[in-house]
DNA sequence: ATGAAAGCGCTAACAA
DNA sequence: TTGTTAGCGCTTTCAT
């Protein structure tokens, strides 16, 4: 039916030359008698311009690259999600590359994108490092990374207030609930230069308390190993009175873990996380956590390559977005009266 | 330093035509003394081809585009990763959009993605009704779909098996456990044809053991709708035996509801979901569900469009991935001796 | 104001 | 085997 028109189509049906599609197509004035002609033709063929031979004009593609470890992770996802919603406000694409954990698939993923000439790319990255000399590629296109450890004269980074949030979360432990005894699940060491300024916010507010340094247990980040560790402390540590989660995920599975143990959360011992993911108020005891402002993440980081896309010579920048603390029951505070409906929606399939 | 070099230019370094440059790098056989030049000086300049210019030139862009309503939902966020994954295995990128729920982000996103020329396009449609006869559009752009509603004579679709899987739960329910009175929470009227199916399984199994029809009870497929639903459900119908959420997300919220009405899962009642997320096994009576195999229907999907971007003229196609019971404990099963660790890595930030 | 023609970076006939 | 050349579909001088 309708097909693969090119502008030469449209020009012969409409007989004028293919500069004057092309300015009707690109709003520059041309005699009203032909742009009626013109759009006749277009709308007859269903003409669409071929935004590739566009973009190959004109050097530069209108998308941007994503890597992420995992879209599946909720994290990533919803971060992926506020990426796009802004990038196509602003006229641009998202193409989405998964690292899968892995360095290597990283390096791959950088050079497919640049390969197809993405305009420039938003790298959660693995694990700290950054991505070794962005080898082969130009070194004017603008990379935003979300850790610092990935951070290079080149390279743009947005991150968390980590150190604020769990500031604030361990106060609210040590303050109000007056908690003395803390046992921290964390990546050991981290890689991560926001873990790391996590659990250095947890030992800062213990040591100006002059309360007794945290526990420190491994966990890698995820559910089970949040369970498993969970399930150490209460053996070895047992006088614990808090369980922090470096994340959401690990609190969760802790959260398991004192269930499990025949205790109860937050009567015996208090779990708290950090991430605010939708599912932390699925649970029998919401869990209180530190919320992370995905929608500015994203938001920051598209502003950052986009900018930088314009002008490629820009120093580097860092933005720091705000956390906020999210205080609900897993801590030991009261269920307040109304509670706060999930602010995601999870509808399914 | 490294830059944005041509061909051109490495032809011109090695003393060679732009043609034997082409002809070294898609390995096509070359002189090796010639060769020898032109890979040295390639990598002198550090060049990589342009997979744009090359796109132009083929004809063809090497990506697929995925539309989801909403990437930040955890079953759209698997799906899409199973998709990159082949894709990539494969050598497509893979665009993402968001229609954020919505028909007329949906048309832009395939306005989007027609214009940008990729090379087919993956669409798990918004609601029913196939989109608006992708006008403009070529009718050989090879576009498949996840719902049947959406089918059309040039649309593949690949759905789960949604009857033999609720058939399965529902047999488990009123054979295995002899319940009796069930209460399904579904969406009315059902938009998707999968929903339909769902809840026409429930009522067929039980007709067919001659029990009493379902109670329905509306829910738009979110927690919250599926917390409301069942506190209703527990006023209205409190004799229910079982809760039969159409999916996950509301089987959830279903429980909540039943924790905050002062019974217990599975003692009180039975709740038991569809599409086994992460998190069905992260609560306190692990969730009965129905597993979707998403990486068989991201496969299926992807073959599906690749199929088509080889032959546009294929007949239409429909793919029926099986779908599996998985019994945990929120039927009133017993916990098995060894937990089955969750399948998927919840690694977070 | 419009059209002819060159060119974005690459590939593929065709010629040598 | 290698080089020359003509496009892929579009934009943009540069003449007219």
């Amino acid at each position: 039916m309708t097909g693969n028109f090119r502008l030469k189509d449209v020009a012969a049906l409409a007989d004028v030359s293919t500069s004057t599609v092309s300015r009707v197509f690109r709003g520059v004035a041309v005699l009203p008698e032909l742009e009626e002609r013109v759009r006749e033709a277009a709308a007859r063929l269903g003409y669409q311009p071929n935004g590739l031979a566009q973009a190959l004009r004109a050097g530069r593609l209108g998308v941007v690259g994503l890597i992420v470890p995992d879209v599946s992770n909720p994290w990533f996802a919803e971060l992926a999600r506020e990426i796009e919603v802004v990038a196509r406000a602003h006229g641009h694409g998202v193409v989405l590359c998964n690292s899968d954990n892995r360095r290597s698939q990283e390096e791959e993923c950088l050079d497919l994108l640049w390969n197809r000439r993405v305009d420039g790319v938003i790298l959660v990255s693995v694990r700290g490092e950054p991505p070794r000399a962005l080898p082969g590629r130009a070194v004017d296109w603008p990379v935003v990374a979300f850790d610092e450890s990935c951070a290079a004269p080149t390279i743009d980074v947005v991150t968390s207030d980590n150190r604020a949030g769990m500031d604030a979360l361990v106060e609210h432990l040590v303050g109000t609930h007056a908690l003395r005894r803390l046992s921290v699940i964390a990546p050991q060491p981290p890689s991560l230069v926001a873990a790391a300024e996590r659990l250095g916010a947890v030992r800062a507010v213990l040591a100006r308390r002059r309360l007794p340094p945290p526990e420190v247990v491994e966990g890698d980040l995820t559910y089970e190993a949040g369970r498993r560790a969970a399930e150490e402390i209460l053996r070895r540590y047992p006088d614990s009175e808090a369980i922090v989660g470096l994340n959401d995920a690990m609190a969760l599975g802790a959260m398991r873990a004192v269930a499990e143990a025949g205790l109860s959360v937050p009567r015996d011992i208090a779990v708290v996380g950090f991430d605010d993911m939708s599912v932390a108020t699925w649970v029998a005891a919401p869990l209180t956590t530190v919320r992370q402002d995905l929608a500015g993440l994203g938001r920051s980081a598209y502003r950052l390559v986009s900018e930088r896309m314009n002008d490629p010579q820009l120093a580097q920048r860092k933005v720091v977005v705000p956390t906020e603390l999210r205080v609900r029951q897993s801590c030991g505070c009261r269920a307040p009266l109304s509670e706060n409906p999930d602010p995601y929606h999870e509808e399914q399939r």
